[in-house]
RNA sequence: GGGGACAUAGCUCAGUUGGUUAGAGCACCUGUCUUACAAACAGGGGGUCAGAAGUUCGAGUCUUCUUGUCCCCACCA
């Protein structure tokens, strides 16, 4: 079934078609009432199965879900609108096109949100327990969730609705616990012991990519552990930035080359305040020129020296509990229950009574923050359960190496590359109560370990026993996230819609969740359907306030999508975010940028009202093949095919900024500034009773305009579907029931004659050369209509038709244009200025003083002389003649040749006007 | 430390196999209420393309270095 059958039975969404369009478009008198248009009409749900029956596989775009903890800010406007516009675009194209909306969960993110709520209420969490904590959670995302879709429609998103996606939902629950228990089973989840990125104030562990390292002006303390058995005051000195930890020492260590501790290799050393003996040990990992020399040992509480610690088999000493706090058999008792931050002043200023402290420099070091919760991470040793990633990596980067998966831009690939050629396992455990539960079960009976895809598993795979106990922790939120591209299609049953959206065709997101997200949706679709869940990718910049600052909540710097509405229109932010966006990098937006997209939907208004009033006079509007089209019309149209052309190509590569600035010419200067002003003036040369001409005119002005509505509507999608209601239809152009589904215009239905495109840009370029030189010279008013002007065209073009001189002369607004050969010469008493293709003169007489002009025009010489001297030197090069390609040798001479004209014209004319002058004085 | 960029008009940025005299929007200046649009129209001014060297007949575009800014990854206690 094509678009164009389904016609229109439903009612108009417009209130009135003859009714006048009001002064200035007011957004929400219209936007709301075409979205509701849009969605009683179920425009944008896809039907699938349709292409089993031979129609294209569906195009699809799978929408980043936005994270359910707070509304959209412009970061989400900006990337999504893309999105649509793109996704509104192929609608239009193949008919088809599906944008899969969805929401996530956010496990960590959310789960902070409700803490931080609870705790503003002066509830603990643990006091409400965990089933009524996943309540509150649940609540969260209904207001959130509900928020979020509403601000999508309030934007015009077209996705189709019907296919909504919650993370957390049954299916992708069911999805989750499917990919859970298949990797467990072959092996690839596994359980480990280990160091862990610890946040302190949420309780969980954290994945790497969680983590943010921040540059931190601290300290380096110098501590003294004096030698066993030495003399009194035989200590050596380690250097260590967190002093607390040495509660948790179990050895210092040297370089073995270093010679300075030559004389300790083998001994031990006391740890003040606690007097346990700990070994010097040697290791190549320690700097001798950093520090003192001497590292501490503390495996239970940093990466390095856990390494260190396993190396020499010493073991770990946990001295910190959950919250971050000293405690254990080690820690002395006035410090248990201590804070790590109050814990380092105590240590200090207890080794300071000592005497073993032997003083700080000042430090800049990068620490690891949680980037959820904001406080410093502690690496912990605990057991989490782990994804062994070594497989999934490989053929996740031989994809991007092997070309079968692009980046636009492309230099994401080495990112890319790199990171998967460095993979470490992934952490998949968080002590949350938010989020996908581990699907594992202890039986306790006989305490096997084993996954289930059962809410609740019935009977031990082992000994049959039937009590279990489940794993209390829930699973990293892109647990879920990275089956997107197969949980919303049904996925793992066996399902038809799979066939129909996966894969899809580009995915559009932000760089910053590369990994995260992007690579790990690469891996889970290779491993489970051996598929590229896409093959092209597209990151859109970063958005970010005027400074350059990413907009954040703790800033306020973000810029709500709602008040822009309010104010500017969704139009407005949709067309502004396209247009300031560059390819890749960061947007820098503030809230005045949004007028630009206000003037454009307020220039594509006023041309649909002028065209409305053209359409009040005339009912019968022609096919284009049957009118007989002048200049302008024929130069418009070949400007419109470009248009097309180009606006296509860009958005087959992404560059929606080059496809925007390629529209916005069309409709600005092509349709409006040359166009309808050459509309205008046909009319008015036109006689009254000429009304065949006049219906020529309305059908081009009109095909054009239509054109103009049909290739900005993915990017503007109300005002143009609002503008088309108001308009009659056009006889070239079949209509749907709505402009979202009519078709998107195509090259080979525009009329197009790029030789009389070049001679309607001719005449455009001798308009403003006229025009100027009337402005420059500040010729009086009055005189405009009296001014003889005089054209030599040296261009290939003939200027025969009489229509043709008179609208130049109607559009320079001058009295007359007379033809003149290119030997003639000029008027003398005139104003002369051209390029290489005409040359103009304006006939001053009297009316002012022309030495200016005198002036003006020699050094115009000159600088054709100088320009001529370039080419000609060139031209003298063997070197040149003999190398540069030979269509670039033949412009050249063509251009010599141009410019020898041209000074050879000017002359003439510079010797008329110094005869004019003379004559003059 | 490793990697990715960026530096073009006052501001934000285009400039995709190197090829006429480098463009746009905003801002600025001048004129105009010309019956779609003053949120507009018409016209104008403004850039030794960060600096240096090299490759080339020819460089904003390619190579190297220098300077300045940003991002990512890793991390020395």
């Amino acid at each position: 079934m094509t678009i164009e059958s389904k016609q229109s039975s439903s009612p108009s969404p417009h209130p009135s078609k003859v009714a006048e369009l009001s002064h200035f478009p007011n957004p929400q008198d219209y936007e709301g009432r075409i979205y509701q248009f849009w969605q009683d009409g179920e425009f944008f749900q896809v039907t699938s199965g349709d292409h089993r029956q031979g129609s294209p596989p569906i195009y699809t775009i799978l929408m980043p879900p936005p994270n359910v903890t707070s509304q959209l800010h412009m970061g989400h406007g900006a990337g999504y609108s893309i999105q649509d516009w793109l996704i509104r675009w192929r609608r239009m194209k193949d008919g088809q096109a599906a944008w899969i909306p969805g929401l996530d969960h956010a496990g960590i993110a959310t789960q902070m949100m409700v803490e931080k709520q609870l705790q503003a209420e002066g509830i603990s969490k643990h006091s409400l327990g965990r089933d009524l904590f996943v309540k509150r959670a649940q609540q969260w995302k209904e207001k959130y969730g509900h928020e979020i879709l509403n601000q999508f429609r309030a934007i015009g998103f077209s996705c189709d609705w019907s296919r909504l996606a919650y993370t957390l939902d049954n299916k992708r629950s069911y999805a989750v616990r499917y990919a859970f228990v298949q990797l467990f089973n072959e092996g690839l989840i596994y359980r480990s012991h280990r160091l862990v990125n610890w946040d302190p104030s949420l309780q969980t562990a954290l994945g790497d990519d969680e983590v943010e390292n921040r540059m931190v002006s601290g300290h380096i303390f110098y501590l003294r552990y004096p030698v066993k058995g030495g003399d009194a005051g035989q200590w050596l000195t380690v250097a260590t930035t967190r002093p607390e930890t040495m509660f948790g020492d179990v050895a210092v260590a040297v370089h073995p080359d270093d010679e300075r501790f030559q004389q300790y290799h083998g001994k031990k050393v006391i740890l003040p305040l606690t007097h346990r003996e700990i070994p010097v040990i040697t290791d190549n990992y320690v700097k001798q020129d950093f520090g003192t020399g001497v590292l501490k040992i503390t495996p239970a509480h940093d990466p390095n020296d856990y390494l260190v610690g396993v190396r020499h088999g010493l073991g770990a000493i946990d001295i910190l509990n959950d919250q971050g706090a000293l405690q254990g058999d080690d820690v002395p008792k006035s410090f248990q229950g201590v804070d790590r931050f109050a814990a380092r002043k105590m240590v200090v200023k207890s080794l300071k009574e000592l005497g073993l402290f032997q003083g700080s420099d000042p430090h800049k070091h990068s620490v690891p923050y949680s980037s959820r919760s904001g406080v410093v991470i502690e690496p912990k040793l605990c057991a989490q359960w782990y994804v062994k990633m070594s497989g999934f990596a490989k053929q996740a980067a031989t994809v991007v190496r092997q070309g079968e998966m692009s980046f636009y831009p492309e230099n994401w690939q080495k990112t890319w590359l790199y990171w998967l050629d460095n993979i470490q396992d992934w952490c998949i455990s968080r002590q949350l109560w938010w989020g996908h539960r581990i699907p594992v079960w202890t039986c306790e009976n006989c305490g096997h370990v084993f996954a289930s895809l059962e809410d609740q598993p019935h009977r031990c795979p082992k000994c049959d026993g039937q009590t279990f106990s489940q794993d209390p922790d829930v699973l990293d939120t892109w647990f879920s996230s990275w089956l997107w591209p197969l949980s919303p299609f049904g996925w793992p049953d066996d399902s038809n819609e799979l066939d129909d959206f996966f894969p899809s065709q580009v995915l559009i997101t932000a760089p910053d969740i590369i990994f995260q997200w992007v690579a790990r949706m690469t891996m889970a679709s290779l491993k489970f359907q051996k598929k590229l869940p896409f093959k092209k990718v597209f990151f859109v910049a970063t958005v970010c306030d005027k400074k350059g600052q990413k907009f954040s909540k703790t800033l306020g710097n973000g810029i709500d999508p709602m008040d822009v509405i309010a104010e500017y229109g969704a139009d407005a932010l949709r067309f502004t975010a396209a247009f300031i966006a560059p390819q890749g990098g960061r947007i820098k937006m503030s809230m005045d940028d949004f007028n630009i997209g206000k003037n454009f939907i307020h220039k594509i208004w006023h041309a649909s009202r002028f065209i409305l009033g053209l359409c009040d006079n005339t009912s019968n509007i022609k096919p284009l093949a049957s009118t007989t089209k002048n200049v302008w019309q024929l130069g418009l149209l070949t400007e419109l095919a470009y248009t097309i052309d180009k606006t296509e190509d860009c958005l087959n590569n992404f560059q929606t900024q080059a496809a925007l600035r390629t529209l916005y010419h069309y409709v600005w200067h092509a349709l409006c500034d040359w166009g309808i002003e050459a509309c205008k003036e046909s009319f008015r040369m036109l006689s009254a009773d000429d009304q065949e001409k006049k219906e020529e005119c309305l059908s081009v002005i009109l095909f054009a305009h239509e054109c103009a509505l049909r290739l900005m509507h993915p990017v503007i999608p109300f005002v143009t579907e609002e503008l088309w209601g108001h308009l009659p239809a056009h006889p070239d152009l079949p209509r749907a029931k709505a402009l979202c589904v009519s078709k998107y215009p195509s090259l080979t239905e525009v009329p197009s004659e790029p030789r009389v495109h070049e001679k309607w840009t001719l005449m455009q370029n001798i308009i403003q050369k006229i025009r100027r030189l009337k402005q420059v010279y500040s010729l009086p008013k009055q005189s405009y209509a009296t001014l003889n002007v005089y054209l030599k065209i040296m261009a290939n073009h003939r200027f025969e038709d009489q229509e043709e001189l008179a609208l130049i002369t109607r559009l320079a607004q001058v009295g007359i244009v007379h033809l003149l050969s290119p030997q003639d010469t000029m008027p003398a008493k005139s104003l002369i200025d051209g390029t290489l293709y005409f040359e103009v003169a304006v006939e001053v007489g009297d009316l002012i003083d022309i030495s200016a002009e005198v002036t003006r025009l020699s050094a115009q010489i000159k600088q054709a002389q100088g320009h001529l001297g370039g080419v000609e030197k060139k031209l003298q090069s063997e070197a040149f003649l003999a190398r540069a390609s030979e269509s670039v040798v033949t412009n050249t001479k063509k251009q010599k040749q141009q410019l020898l004209e041209k000074i050879g014209s000017l002359e003439k004319t510079y010797e008329s006007l110094l005869n004019a002058q003379d004559g003059g004085l």
